[in-house]
DNA sequence: GCTTGCTCCTGTAGCCACTACAGGAGTTAA
DNA sequence: TTAACTCCTGTAGTGGCTACAGGAGCAAGC
């Protein structure tokens, strides 16, 4: 028998979510507590690589363990559909106010490491744009 | 007298870097030990507003407290503006792969909540992109 | 049956860059 | 003098892991 009874090993490799990860999102209930064998062993089934496959997007998505809390209760129909497209338009938000950020970052960087390639000023270019 | 004393409240107000962090650089060694008045308290100078804006605007460009570690020894002439510019070059790159990434991340989030929006699925489209 | 080597267990501490206390002491204006 | 304010040190918390230490379960080979 034991048809689907999954190690904590197999559970990692099959979902690309570390063993430590896997136990860390069992301590702060992001996943709930697996059964265990005889001996105090962590077994899972196909349902658990279900939902760690979707922790594990949503955290490649950017969500918060939080956010990816209440997206769990969607999936599992204890929340509605619409608290999800919030959280994704609010981080979908978030993610283009990074972008706009990190635009404007890269430029600054572009040009002192441009000027400083040139070595046309006495100092260093970087340092002087640190420096105003 | 005393000119130049200035409290660690003046100094965070004319560079906004808060207190607590201002006690936390110097705790790593990201500006050296400030000076104290007799009855212990810390007592900075025009030099210290100089160099903790500095290190403000590096931090604002995204450089780590160890690069800026660097970029400092480069303003004091401890190194060459050479490695100033491999950081700068460094960090820019990581920078855009960083954009990169989001890119993707804005497009995924931004298809997922139009699917809900419309409400053509039957469940939650967002949790369905999830759950692949 | 025994050993070897692998996987797994718990518990704790570290990472980064702060931030937030608690509990006490110096300083300044009324 | 007193009240209000600023500052001090030391410690602990944040998020999302990651990395041990020290021990125990378990499978395969001899």
């Amino acid at each position: 028998m034991s048809g689907a009874g999954i190690t904590i090993g197999a559970l990692s490799e099959q979902t690309g979510v570390n063993i430590e990860t896997v136990r860390y999102y069992e301590r702060i209930g992001l996943i709930p507590p697996a059964h265990r064998s005889a001996g105090g062993r962590r077994v899972f089934d196909t349902d658990d690589v279900q939902r760690l496959s979707f922790v594990r997007r949503a955290r490649q998505l950017g969500f918060s363990t939080d956010e990816i809390r209440s997206l769990l209760d969607v999936a599992k129909g204890a929340r509605a559909c619409k608290d999800a497209h919030a959280l994704a338009v609010k981080h979908r938000d978030a993610v283009r106010a990074s972008i706009r950020d990190l635009r404007r970052l890269e430029r600054t960087l572009t040009e002192a490491a441009d000027r400083c390639s040139k070595g046309a000023s006495p100092g260093c270019a970087i340092v002087e744009a640190l420096s105003h």
